[in-house]
RNA sequence: GGCCCGUUGGUCAAUCGGUUAAGACGCCUCCCUUUCACGGAGGAAUGAGGGGUUCGAUUCCCCUACGGGCUACCA
């Protein structure tokens, strides 16, 4: 390699939800890219007119962005390699396949879908499932390579639909260097003469890659595993191009594979487990389909993304809790997994867990207060700022804060009486009342003089303060979990606190 | 079927020829706490199988098995 800088992209097709997988391709590219001072760039792929989905390129940026791993360059932040849509760069492409032909390593191909429907069964057999358009049968195929060049001529001159195809060469190893997993080696006899040019003028991916990952000045190439059969093509393209000095450095990343199974990790799996495959909501424009996100579910992008960098990476010290820069300084191609990692959301939990409790409370204040407001509840900073440290801790998911402080706010709805009634008996009915009234001539209101007065009156009625405390617990917070008792009666005042304590007790003498 | 890639506890994984084979999640027990969490202390649980190479293989090589990916005018 030259010591030209460090260029990465992350190029994604437009057409739904942005997959766990996706995300984690973009945040190595952007880990390498920021580790080298290099340059990350977002290009969108969008060659495939049949499948391409309004709105899911602002989607992918947006998620881009939630996740703090926003590219340098893109169609949304042009840099001096634009444009950044495939789409935009339609007329390079046909330039690129025109010289092929003329170099003789690619050729015109007038096959229909029938045409080539009726190859593929005519070759097909049990020992040969899925035959290819290749070397073996491109000689009894409708194309430049068997026709007289006039017919040919005419043929495109009548706007006779055709595609580029590369002429694969016969009996070639083929070898490459790949980052994860070193040396890799194909004979040209297994790949078949794949579409650079469709029908529509529109690249393939296989062309697109290459022209402009060459355009684009990319220096090393991260893409999912499934992408290594196909490397053998688009070796030779940098070949036939004549830019081969010039190729990335490729790294085949390993999959996301599904938790159980197996296979890799499909947004159907998500909906079947119960758990997000999308960073982000995503609801198709045609079939309407909603598919929930991590951050909607109530994830920390932090979170996120650090339990994405520990699929498939760790920096061997047995570290696991990263924040960005963390990653940036420690991310290292070497120590990418060659194996497919299973997808664990109990794991993703837990990072979620350890980001919330780490994390301060002026950073969850307003994503607390959000979901508070979602849910009715009004939640002023100042009171926000007091309860967080307080619940933080038992709160996996964002959205557990709703419970978690809903009680503070306003009167428990459901209320588990099951758990006093059992051992429920007059002489703590009688305890509750008097201790109702002693609380009144409290002066200053505050967590130390509330359980004192609690504790005294306890010892009076000759109870263990054990056994009141959790008939209080549900009387105020109507279930068993949550802080000190004492601590919420604080902060939920005098008068709401004897308002629930009489409440329940009118429940209990039913 | 063919080709390519992979294979350490249930899951994520350390080890770069010599270790009692780390650590984390989850699970179980106990402590703290008469709530729920957090925290602390323990526990169960791993090298797919077979051949080599070597004084010595989880580690290197080969075979088998298993898993995955690809095999579209989709990426």
């Amino acid at each position: 390699m030259t010591a030209s800088t460090t260029r990465v992209r992350f190029a994604p097709s437009p057409t739904g939800g942005l997959h766990l997988g996706g995300v984690r391709t973009a945040l190595f590219n952007y880990l390498f890219a920021h580790k080298n001072k290099g340059q990350f760039i977002l290009r969108i792929e969008d060659t495939d007119q049949g499948r391409f989905v309004p709105g899911a390129e602002q989607y992918i940026i947006d998620c881009l962005d939630w996740c703090g791993i926003s590219p340098d360059e893109g169609p949304h932040k042009e840099g001096a390699f634009g444009p950044y849509r495939q789409s935009e760069r339609k007329s390079s492409y046909k330039k690129f396949a025109e010289q092929l032909i003329e170099q003789g390593h690619a050729y015109y191909a007038f096959d229909t879908p029938e045409a080539l429907e009726k190859m593929r069964d005519t070759f097909r057999s049990e020992m040969n499932p899925s035959p290819q358009y290749d070397s073996k049968v491109r000689m009894q195929m409708n194309n430049s390579l068997t026709m007289p060049s006039d017919k040919v001529a005419a043929l495109i001159d009548q706007g006779t639909p055709h595609v580029v195809r590369i002429k694969m060469p016969a009996s070639t190893e083929l070898t490459f260097q790949d980052m994860i997993r070193g040396e890799i080696t194909f004979n040209t006899d297994q790949v078949d003469d794949k579409v650079l040019l469709k029908a529509d003028g529109m690249p393939t991916y296989h062309l697109a890659v290459v022209v402009d990952d060459h355009e684009m000045k990319i220096s090393h190439a991260f893409r999912g595993e499934e992408w290594l059969p196909s490397a053998p093509v688009h070796v030779l393209l940098w070949d036939y191009f004549g830019w081969k000095d010039q190729m990335p450095q490729w790294a085949h990343l390993p999959l996301i594979l599904k938790p159980d199974g197996q296979g890799k990790l499909s947004k159907r799996d998500g909906d079947r487990l119960g758990f997000p495959v999308f960073a982000m909501d995503w609801q198709d424009p045609k079939s309407n389909e909603r598919n929930k996100g991590f951050k909607e579910m109530g994830f920390l992008p932090e979170a996120f993304i650090n339990m994405l960098a520990m699929l498939g990476w760790n920096d061997g010290s047995g570290d696991e809790i990263f924040s960005l820069e963390q990653l940036i300084e420690r991310f290292s191609i070497e120590r990418i997994h060659k194996g497919g990692a299973k997808f664990d959301f109990e794991k993703a939990k837990w990072f979620n867990q350890e980001w919330i409790k780490r994390s301060e409370t002026t950073r969850l204040l307003p994503l607390v207060q959000a979901i508070l407001k979602k849910n009715d509840i009004e939640a002023s900073e100042e009171v926000l700022t007091d309860i967080i440290p307080l619940v933080k801790e038992r709160c996996q998911l964002l959205n557990d804060f709703v419970p978690q402080v809903a009680y503070f706010f306003h009167d428990p709805v459901e209320i588990d009486l099951g758990s006093v009634q059992p051992k429920w008996d007059e002489k703590k009915q009688l305890f509750f009342e008097g201790w109702t009234s002693t609380l009144q001539q409290i002066e200053t209101w505050d967590t130390a003089a509330i359980e004192n007065t609690f504790k005294e009156a306890a010892a009076l009625a000759q109870i263990k303060p054990g056994e009141l405390q959790l008939p209080l617990r549900i009387m105020l917070v109507g279930a068993k979990f949550g802080p000190t008792v004492f601590d919420i009666a604080f902060r939920i005042g005098k008068e709401a606190t004897t308002r629930r304590i009489a409440h329940c007790l009118t429940l209990l003498a039913q």
